[in-house]
DNA sequence: CCAAGGCCTGAATG
DNA sequence: ACATTCAGGCCTT
């Protein structure tokens, strides 16, 4: 392999697979050694070489962060550092906001595979025609409960309520606030809709896993009293992990993230 | 039958 | 009266 000079190297630098499999995208395949899928009304076919040309591209990788700054910044950590250093081409990726939406309230209480296993592979759908839709029909995809939410949502941002461009514009907690008004959407879908479409970096989305992962590696440092998240103890251990990682909470929680559900498939395999 | 990448509801605590 | 917590249910694979 040729080495590239680190600067830029670092600034484009992007393993798709890790990027891709790491929980905060759905509709994507592989075939060929090169990934296809949906964001918003583009379908992008992604080499392992991303076009840094490409506006489309450059703003899905968030090309304009400095990558290499971030990780810098993260790494004073030791278990961060070698969670970075595993997958130092992993991205947190800029998804089309109502896609990134609507897939998070869906998948809310599912499982991975029944999320990825969608052979979906139409352009994402505008928020009228999703907000037109009867319930029975979202129901038909397989969505159970969720389909009342997907109504919803879809309607709040058809009629105003939610406006993404708003959001992007607002300070993370209100924009928090004003995605928990909707149905279907608490603090953790919340957070995954800033974290991957809104760039608020600083969110962090709290699942069970990343709740998990705290209790094992930062007991010292985010005293966590309970098991499951309640509402007060979600925005408690939020304050913490930005105080701890910094204004790139989200990006640690990523690696973090990714770190773990690597090592624990392993397990299960091996 | 169980668990799974939350959320909502209604009731019980302080 | 108020803010929080708790338990249970929910669709689907």
């Amino acid at each position: 392999m040729k080495k590239l000079p680190s600067k830029l190297k670092d600034k484009f630098e992007v393993n798709l697979d890790d990027t891709i499999n790491s929980g905060q995208v759905f509709l994507w395949k592989k075939t060929n050694s090169k990934w296809y899928g949906i964001n918003g009304k583009s379908i992008l076919t992604l080499r392992e070489k991303p076009d840094t040309k490409n506006k489309k591209q450059y703003d899905f990788f968030r090309f304009e962060d400095d990558f290499q700054e971030i990780k810098r910044k993260l790494s004073k950590d030791e278990v961060l550092r070698k969670a970075i250093e595993r997958f130092p081409g992993m991205r947190i990726l800029r998804q089309d906001p109502f896609q990134c939406y609507i897939s998070f309230i869906v998948s809310s209480n599912s499982n991975k595979k029944r999320i990825k296993n969608g052979q979906v592979f139409f352009l994402f759908p505008e928020p009228e025609r999703l907000a037109n839709v009867s319930i029975s029909d979202i129901a038909k995809c397989g969505l159970g409960y969720r389909s009342k939410y997907v109504k919803k949502a879809a309607i709040a941002v058809n009629d105003g309520t939610i406006n993404f461009t708003k959001l992007k514009k607002q300070r993370y907690y209100d924009a928090r606030d004003s995605l928990c008004q909707v149905f279907g959407i608490g603090k953790k879908v919340a957070d995954c809709i800033l974290l991957f479409s809104l760039d608020k970096l600083e969110a962090v989305p709290l699942d069970r896993w990343v709740l998990r992962i705290l209790q094992k590696y930062y007991s010292r440092e985010f005293e966590i009293k309970t098991k499951s998240i309640t509402e007060k103890t979600y925005d408690e251990l939020h304050e913490k992990t930005v105080d701890y990682f910094g204004e790139y909470a989200g990006y640690a929680q990523q690696f973090l993230f990714k770190n773990e559900r690597e090592s624990s498939e392993k397990k299960w395999l091996g």
